[in-house]
DNA sequence: TTTCCGGCTGATT
DNA sequence: GAATCAGCCGGAA
């Protein structure tokens, strides 16, 4: 791998950052932006690998293409505390992890 | 180095 | 809408 060609990662995180409070994104999303459409994976794999030490990465606001609270975690709360920041944001969850794309789907940028 | 799996997505059936 | 297939890139074994 070469260190002076940006990876996935790093153009990930740096469009990650890009998502406005109160809106989300969707992994496809990110990925596509990055330069892969279906490196979806890639993303949730990148955002569970970095944990809170990156707390300047809203990975809260990532979630799958049905506005649904993928992430995994390392606990079973994790979705509950994920869903806590994103109220706490304006962005309505339910009870099912769910948020509503159709309003807060981030869709300023590629749409 | 190779191989396999995975927090996904889009297209097709 | 649900099920299936293939492609994407990274990390762990």
């Amino acid at each position: 791998m070469s260190k002076d060609s940006p990876n996935f990662r790093d153009l990930v995180l740096d469009f990650v950052q890009q998502v406005p409070a109160g809106k989300v994104a969707t992994y496809g999303q990110i990925a596509a932006l990055a330069g892969s459409p279906r490196a979806g994976r890639i993303v949730g794999g990148i955002l569970s690998s970095l944990g809170m030490e990156e707390s300047h990465i809203p990975w809260w606001r990532i979630v799958n293409r049905h506005g649904y609270l993928s992430i995994k975690g390392h606990s079973a709360d994790i979705k509950d505390f994920q869903r806590e920041l994103l109220l706490r944001e304006n962005v309505q969850v339910n009870d099912e992890y769910l948020v509503d794309l159709r309003q807060f789907g981030w869709q300023g940028l590629s749409f």
